[in-house]
DNA sequence: TTGAAAGCGCTAACAA
DNA sequence: TTGTTAGCGCTTTCAA
């Protein structure tokens, strides 16, 4: 299955095709001055070979790797695989690749993480939120790339921003169930300390509570981030020992808030009518649970795809920026049956 | 934010550290030897500089990327995640990053992203399933390095395998449902031509239901994969208006199998009492959701572990070879309330 | 323990 | 339209 011999070079295929170097070079870049027959002739030469590119040395020398890196914080996430669908798709036409890490929602391994992702040199490098360890931060504005912080609206951006308020998100929760009737709130999420875009959607609920001198003390944490299914509903269940009343809960996930749900209906608890339940991130199953939960719709795969356009248009060096420096994509609230009696099916 | 100075190089380095780059190259790679207080200086004079390796040029000249390529199906689906995980931390102590590309479930797509992957000449390559365009293949089999198929029992296997029998996995499922007293059972999956795992298991589904003596034709296709929750549901609906007595259903994921199971909730079917569900893959959703639906689980991470150690055990010269070239990863049945009332909370 | 020379496979820049 | 020269940033190999 292994052959012993090396793979071939641009060499090999010169030789075979009776050129130089340089022209097979040419060849290969479909923009370049080469004669149609002669392409022909080297591209069967290569064929024959089974001749592949190598574009590390081709980056190494043109100083163009053709990488794009990219930062989540889980690959087993459908939201921010959303994000990377829009991202790759986005940057494909400009032949650009993504090289993909993940922090486990851990700033130390982002460090880690951001370190051996510019040791490729890539042309651009997208992370996952606006809060960085100060190293991670200078190495980041000292790559001399595009950097585009995403999922976040930092208060202090390295470079350019696409995202949105988390605790924006929250707030327009908090509006709906307050407008809909519910006081007694709840919030559903992480341990304060780990996951910021968690801590944010819980700020934000905390202050629109506040805002509307409603008690805001009802918070649940539910261990470290990324938060189970299973661990929502244990947080549910703790959440209704500790205030039976409650009318309603604002989840930090869709997964969380469905774990809840399952809970309540468990315990026999009606939803929405005994209690509500809201989620973030319209996953697919918050969409065709029974009854479906609301949600907030984060625009995941736009974000992808417009910071890919922010890349493509920083890459392309005229002068006529097409995109912003700062692009705020607003979530959208999707009401359901979760919160809202009229919607039942 | 984007400093118009170049990013610094090892000559840069040793020139601020007052030694050759020979020297500075060495004091990077823990294993070579270099004074002690020398390395220090070096370490101290490359962070004064900002300085990061470009392991594109190392790459170049050791011929060692430090590269595994892996192609999934997708990258939204928490199984393959899970497999990506555990290549990722299985790769991590020799040093060897994942570069992953997706295929969204379609062979020219994976010829296309393994020519592209092979560009950046990784170290070895682990692909999802068995069954490739003829080009895949040769590129695959005359790349000179270590292919690793998963996820399948390939009939031609181009080099290592670390999979399963998606077949013989369904076939436990249908004894399990006709054991507990089923017979007219159907399968929900999709279309026969493109998913070819999702093929076998239908296939494993046809031959062990005819090898019982039972109808095999209770065949729901829920178009190109991958099926959504949605269309499990969809499809379930179908499958009641065709097959109205159906008593069971195997379904080709545990996404599909909670669709249908809404489908089920919504039209007032009782789940397993007129109807038992049964899915693949434990997803969390299948142990969480009310009933938790009956799945098999195909030890996700366990097979990139298993693939991860094959390949540094493949790349460590060393003829002690201590992985099988061939590892099967036998898939475990979870039985749950879905196919099952004793499981019943 | 350190350094000098050569070259990995490719492309920019120039020349023909 | 094609070829030549030089060199990208690093490591191998050999010598000191």
């Amino acid at each position: 299955m292994k052959p012993p011999k090396k793979t071939p070079t641009m060499s090999d295929v010169a030789r075979e095709a009776g050129v130089s170097p340089m022209t097979v070079s040419r060849a290969f870049k479909s923009d370049a001055y080469v004669n149609e027959e002669t392409r022909k002739a080297i591209l069967a030469a290569a064929d024959r070979l089974g001749y592949v590119m190598d574009s590390m040395a081709s980056g190494l020398s043109s100083r163009k790797t053709g990488f794009v890196a990219v930062t989540i914080p889980s690959i087993n996430n459908a939201n921010f695989a959303d994000t990377v669908r829009g991202l790759t798709e986005g940057l494909q036409a400009k032949g650009l690749q993504v090289l993909l890490g993940y922090t486990n929602y851990n700033q130390e391994e982002e460090e880690r993480l951001v370190r051996q992702l510019l040791t490729r040199r890539p042309e651009a490098i997208v992370v996952t939120g606006g809060t960085h360890t100060g190293k991670c931060r200078a190495m980041l504005e000292n790559a001399g790339i595009p950097v585009i912080e995403t999922w976040d609206i930092p208060a202090d951006p390295i470079d350019s921003v696409v995202g949105f308020s988390n605790a924006d998100a929250s707030a327009k929760i908090v509006a709906h169930l307050v407008e809909t009737g519910r006081t007694r709130i709840a919030f559903l999420g992480g341990d304060a300390s780990r996951d910021t875009r968690g801590f944010d959607r819980r700020r934000g609920f905390i202050r629109e509570m506040e805002s509307r001198g409603l008690d805001a003390t009802r918070l649940v944490e539910a261990g470290p981030p990324p938060i189970s299914m299973r661990e929502g509903a244990d947080a549910l269940a703790r959440l209704m020992s500790r205030w039976p009343d409650t009318e309603a809960v604002v989840c930090v996930s869709d997964l969380a808030a469905f774990g809840a749900m399952t809970e309540c209906q468990r315990r026999g608890l009606a939803v929405p009518g005994t209690i509500a339940i809201a989620g973030f991130g319209a996953y697919e199953i918050s969409d065709i649970c029974v009854p479906p939960i609301t949600s907030i719709d984060p625009h995941c795969y736009r974000i992808g795809l417009l910071a890919a356009r922010r890349i493509i248009d920083l890459l392309s060096d005229g002068p006529d920026s097409e995109t912003e420096s700062h692009t705020l994509v607003e979530p959208g609230l999707l009401v359901r049956a979760s919160t809202f009696s009229d919607c039942n099916p």
